[in-house]
DNA sequence: CAATACTTGACTCAATCAGTCGGGATTCTA
DNA sequence: TAGAATCCCGACTGATTGAGTCAAGTATTG
């Protein structure tokens, strides 16, 4: 039950690909200032990222990166998903990767009837949220009085 | 978000105890045969379980452990707890081992406001089952036609 | 062409996971 | 009181993952 440095690194890149999204691109070493990320290691995530289709890139001089879907499209659990594997705690209980699990009788087993309440309340939170969401979530948390210019993930 | 072996044998075990929890232990092996869990693996895991207070061990032998607690007090927030740290997926939203992260600003920090909301999913569902309450589904998935002596957890 | 970015793949170093193993300490029973 | 059954304890291993680092390459623009 826990998100790597890996996987909160990503998403916060991905958020201020949001908050910046238009035809642009942002440089990887902005990203990596603005958000205290080591760089290298930003490039190794995002590239990742952009394998999966969630951005694009641009080469050269003034070249970085922007998000290839709109914000909107883009859950959480999509994110998640591909940079950590499975939202459910449990193999046996996960939708897109079941694995079975060693128990006698999976079907009568009260663990995974737990485990998967578990995993729909994780998901439901989780595709409940795009990166779009989150960027008004930052608007909300920034107050209407700071410059937007200003912003701060 | 996911549960190691070693907290699923946990629990599997903890069921078993909690299934037959009288004055009587049962011992390791059986434990172990019946759940297709490695013997010297879960002496292991029991012992931990037991230095945490969640098992008494009685040696010689018709040795074997039982619950320390009843199986109503014993959560598996708790037990995971113990087992695999704190149940938030980010430290800078857990409540009993928050750790800062190195975001900007924690406190306007949109990601951090979304993992807040898992985390309170998680430990809601968590919270809410105990070893008794397992118990109490492992005979409704039973159903009532089964010989009480042949249950399968 | 030079400077600036992204690209790719390999590499390291430490920690964690999933067990295994040997031998020791207790307790019951005959 | 011996011996068998049990739990107890610490060390060990081998594979995998996590968190980065690094070097050299390729594309783009001024």
């Amino acid at each position: 039950m826990k998100l790597s440095q890996r996987g909160e690194y990503a998403l916060r890149a991905l958020l201020v690909m949001g908050m910046n999204h238009g035809p642009g691109v942002i440089r990887i070493k902005d990203i990596a200032q603005q958000q205290n990320i080591p760089r290298r290691f930003l490039e190794q995530i995002l590239n990742d990222l952009k394998s999966a289709g969630f951005v694009q890139s641009k080469r050269g001089v003034a070249g970085g990166y922007r998000l290839q879907r709109g914000p909107g499209e883009i859950s959480l659990a999509d994110i998640i998903r591909h940079l950590e594997g499975p939202l459910a705690p449990v193999g046996c209980v996960s939708v897109n990767h079941y694995q079975r699990c060693s128990c006698p009788d999976e079907e009568k087993c009260a663990i995974r009837s737990v485990m998967r309440e578990v995993r729909q309340a994780i998901v439901g939170v989780l595709e409940g949220v795009t990166v779009a969401h989150l960027c008004d979530r930052v608007r909300d948390l920034q107050g209407p009085l700071e410059n937007p210019l200003d912003y701060v993930i």
